[in-house]
DNA sequence: CCTTGACTTGACCGACCGGTCTATTATCAT
DNA sequence: ATGATAATAGACCGGTCGGTCAAGTCAAGG
């Protein structure tokens, strides 16, 4: 209804969209502009630069996700082992539905900004560092919570949960490289073997 | 000593260096040609275009890359198991290195591209899906060693190899996000933990 | 000597980039 | 009705992009 949301999240969402399957560079404003029917007037009123909207990307989607498939994949009346494979599920069927769409895999946002602009923008890589620590968070609390019911042996929850992360960051990786979502599905349970012992 | 040689492997050796560093998309030309002190013209004589110029880069690294610490690290005369940690050690000091120089994680260069082309250039993709493969296939031939001196349970070694480089991908992702080397350091010897088992 | 062809030089091209600016319109409280 | 402000429209800016091109330089072969 209200125009200004109405514009605002539109642009949000057309340059989330193409920012996810694409890249930071290769997406211009006035490609965004024409896909939100927005001018570029417009487009400057809601936001101050690329930058400032790609962060605003970046915290659009870490909201959806937290919200979304993350939240029931960890699911707290599940059993925290059955949350992993959940949450490999999760990224499975996201990556599947994207690629039948648009015939290739767009990987996670959050990676891909990483990869391209963690060695050109400080502020974005901070934002995009704290949204893995707020997964790793997930991780290490499943994992937690799985050593305390028993189900796995003691361990360093917090070093394992970094490492899930980054075997899932990778798998999307390899997967998208090789423009096929089923590697998630090969590769993804492994991840519940993943292990990095108490230090002593 | 060959002129032509020298500036063409002074291009490469440019463009391969801010590659790594920054992004495909952000490195120009024209920069490339002032950092390797050639003119444009000369630069149009080596390389039809930008993109043939990268898949040049792409298979220079891949060579050093098989060649050079790889190489040592798979040494056949390691045990097979110990060959996983040197891998994650060369990965390490080489990342150390750069950070140490230039102040900031380049990460793996072949990641970075994956993540950043492969929506857009199908051959450069395959290219670099062909590095993964022969990378991949390094990590089996030293998992089958493992499995035949009994040193590893028998397994999956292609997926479990598989595996390796993906985890060893991510670790690289989540530490040039945190622009922190040590963090392979403190994630790397999980990949020994990783597992997948044969299909029944 | 003269020709050939690899190599170099640097001006130049159209397209597009992110971003600015002024003018206009829609909204709403007074 | 009016004045303030939010929102929209779209022409415009300097700069840079990847790439082209005509004009040379130069060493080797005949």
């Amino acid at each position: 209804m209200n125009p200004e949301t109405d514009t605002r999240s539109r642009i949000l969402a057309t340059a989330r969209e193409m920012f996810h399957g694409r890249s930071y560079a290769d997406v211009g404003i006035q490609e965004i502009c024409v896909g939100a029917k927005v001018q570029k007037g417009s487009f400057y009123h809601f936001f101050p630069s690329k930058q400032e909207l790609v962060m605003a990307v970046i915290d659009d989607m870490a909201e959806d996700w937290a919200h979304g498939f993350v939240a029931e994949a960890f699911d707290q009346n599940l059993p925290p082992v059955e949350r992993l494979d959940y949450m490999i599920d999760a990224a499975y069927y996201w990556q599947k539905a994207a690629s039948d769409i648009e015939g290739r895999m767009p990987g996670c946002l959050f990676g891909n900004l990483a990869l391209e602009m963690s060695t050109r923008d400080d502020v974005m890589r901070a934002k995009l560092n704290a949204v893995f620590d707020k997964a790793r968070d997930r991780f290490r609390a499943t994992l937690d919570e799985a050593v305390q019911t028993g189900a796995l042996a003691p361990m360093n929850t917090e070093a394992t949960g970094t490492a899930m992360l980054a075997y899932l960051e990778g798998i999307i990786l390899l997967a998208k490289t090789r423009n096929d979502p089923d590697v998630i599905l090969l590769l993804g349970p492994a991840i519940k073997t993943l292990r990095i012992e108490t230090s002593q």
